[in-house]
DNA sequence: TGCAACTGTAACTATATTTGTTACAGACGA
DNA sequence: TCGTCTGTAACAAATATAGTTACAGTTGCA
């Protein structure tokens, strides 16, 4: 499916925020934790920003910060704010419209896939960002350990989701 | 998100399949229908066959055919069969171990992307093939005309799907 | 038996998309 | 005015999908 990170990038990058309270946070800084360029990071901050997930102030005092409380900003807020397309395709190239399944297959598809998507949405729907800033909680206080609590390592019920376990450098 | 088109491919030509009936189609055949080469057709016909939905004989009488009744194939088993990797990816390069957030915020997505492929299943698993011919149907009897019924455009609702209205070349 | 018509598959090439990088103009606080 | 940011352009690298050519092996049939 191939799939891009930019989702799981961007909640991770909100996520960092929300812990920061309301002190603006450096794309440098971001880029650290998130282990990218801190280009990529401000490219997906504009992006966020133009949603109203985040604001940004340039100058040297200047960085990003969320635009509103962690629990007013849903999975699906970040989803739709840089994930463009729909979980699946169409064909690449139209069917072959004088064939009576190529033709309409089309229509029935969009009809499946729009149902998908509701699916999905609906399930983003359901979480906050605060959410997410809960569930992370258990390892925090502690700070800067390098030790990982066991159950911080989970897999995924699936297989390749890219990153799992050792990457690839 | 750059989603591939193989399910929409495979559903395709598996409704070609099904309104064959038993009769044995040929790679070139489905190819004409889905507007491609015979060897991606071929392809796919593999990765269907191992998964047990379709048989394919060699030699000059050969060709593919369901390995099962229409309504006895849903669109989970399609999707499970050409789909490897789950609806969204992790970081491309796992986050900065030493950070708080980065060290455990897979874990976290992990689980929402785990509660997001279920949904996509479950949607997946509620239609069969047979549904996929019915509602192709309404176009048919008046075999092969060019003239599209209008109700068989529908549009996406969100936008571009690719394919939709004029393709690429 | 030999031919013609298939499938299965390897090995490429082409195309598209995402991600990473370098460079720099402009904003802004001190 | 200077240093430190953001915003953005332009391009390179990496990855994945789709398309193409070529050919070995299978099978039905004359």
């Amino acid at each position: 499916m191939s799939t891009s990170s930019r989702f799981a990038v961007a909640v991770h990058v909100l996520t960092l925020m929300a812990r920061a309270d309301e002190e603006p946070l450096k794309s440098e800084q971001v880029a650290e934790s998130v282990n990218t360029n801190a280009v990529v990071i401000r490219r997906m901050l504009c992006e966020l920003a133009d949603s109203n997930l985040v604001v940004s102030q340039t100058g040297s005092t200047g960085g990003s910060k969320l635009a509103r409380l962690p629990e007013r900003i849903t999975l699906l807020d970040i989803y739709q704010a840089v994930e463009s397309r729909g979980v699946f395709s169409l064909h690449r190239h139209p069917p072959n419209p004088d064939c009576p399944v190529g033709v309409n297959i089309g229509s029935v598809l969009n009809d499946v896939l729009d149902e998908v998507d509701s699916a999905v949405e609906g399930v983003l729907a359901n979480m906050t960002l605060k959410d997410v800033v809960s569930r992370l909680k258990p390892c925090v206080s502690t700070a800067n350990r390098k030790t990982v609590t066991p159950a911080a390592n989970g897999k995924r019920k699936n297989l390749s989701r890219v990153q799992s376990v050792s990457a690839r450098n």
